[in-house]
DNA sequence: TTGATTGTTACCGG
DNA sequence: TCCGGTAACAATCA
């Protein structure tokens, strides 16, 4: 579920209905405990995002530190309040509308010093206007890793998921093996911009759409995407090719992305 | 019931 | 210091 797009369409949806709010934060089943008591009766501030992490700020100073990792969700519920479905960690209550965080890797009360450290430790974030694409860049053409790991390494550019990988280096005809510092900065730009195209599009949709014209109401994301988890080449119609970079699956059509460097 | 999954972090060795 | 591998963790769905 979570890739940038997902967590900024949430900041977008969650500042709107929530900031300048009074919140009542609990926690159903007692799991999210840490600073949580702090935290209810606060007014919210303000809601963003930094790549898949969201943040929500509290006068107090305070944030909460949302990452969904891998299973994470979000639901948002009109008042009054229905009971919580699955393993609910936080819910947060404002005047209209709820908003319940199931299964998320992280949940926890920042103190302002905490916040700043993790924003300093993430790339810049394809999704926002504040984002300085030359910090990545640099990391990417001083590496010989493979651009394939480099794009999802949060730490060097933050929004990039598992599919959009793929998808990204498969519409610029980059093969992902190739090394970082064989990447120049008129290939990383056009990486840059399709991500940021691609991503906007998601927020738009709540869906993951990289096939030109596809329309997110019409089947399964499968039909939406050029080459994650198929087996051939909607281009060349050659087979793709599939292997595991850090366990996570990677697609390429080695005929449109020769690997040449 | 089983297995797969749009993710991150810590730790270790080369 | 950088880089790659591994394991741990998480909840839901097909």
């Amino acid at each position: 579920m979570p890739e940038g797009h997902t967590i900024h369409r949430a900041a977008l949806d969650h500042h709107r209905i929530m900031a300048g709010q009074k919140l009542m934060v609990c926690s159903p089943q007692g799991r999210f405990t840490e600073g949580a008591s702090r935290l209810s009766g606060q007014l919210c501030n303000a809601v963003e995002a930094f790549g898949k992490h969201l943040i929500y700020h509290f006068n107090s100073g305070d944030a909460l530190h949302v990452h969904l990792g891998l299973f994470g969700r979000i639901r948002k519920h009109k008042l009054p309040l229905s009971e919580p479905r699955g393993a609910v960690r936080v819910r947060l209550v404002g005047n209209k509308h709820a908003i319940d965080i199931n299964g998320p890797t992280i949940c926890k009360v920042l103190c302002g010093d905490e916040f700043v450290k993790l924003t300093q430790r993430l790339g810049p974030d394809v999704l926002r206007s504040d984002a300085n694409p030359d910090l990545a860049f640099k990391k990417i053409s001083n590496s010989k890793t493979q651009i394939g790991r480099l794009i999802m390494d949060q730490s060097i550019m933050s929004g990039i998921g598992n599919i959009y990988r793929s998808e990204i280096l498969w519409r610029q005809s980059i093969h992902p093996e190739t090394p970082g510092r064989a990447i120049s900065r008129q290939t990383f730009d056009r990486i840059w911009e399709d991500a940021k195209e691609l991503l906007n599009i998601g927020v738009q949709h709540n869906a993951i759409i990289t096939v030109e014209g596809a329309r997110p109401s019409k089947g399964r994301y499968r039909e939406r995407v050029n080459i994650f988890s198929k087996s051939t080449c909607p281009v060349c119609k050659e087979p793709i090719r599939r292997f595991e970079i850090s366990g996570r699956r990677v697609f390429v059509c080695e005929k449109c992305q020769p690997l040449a460097y």
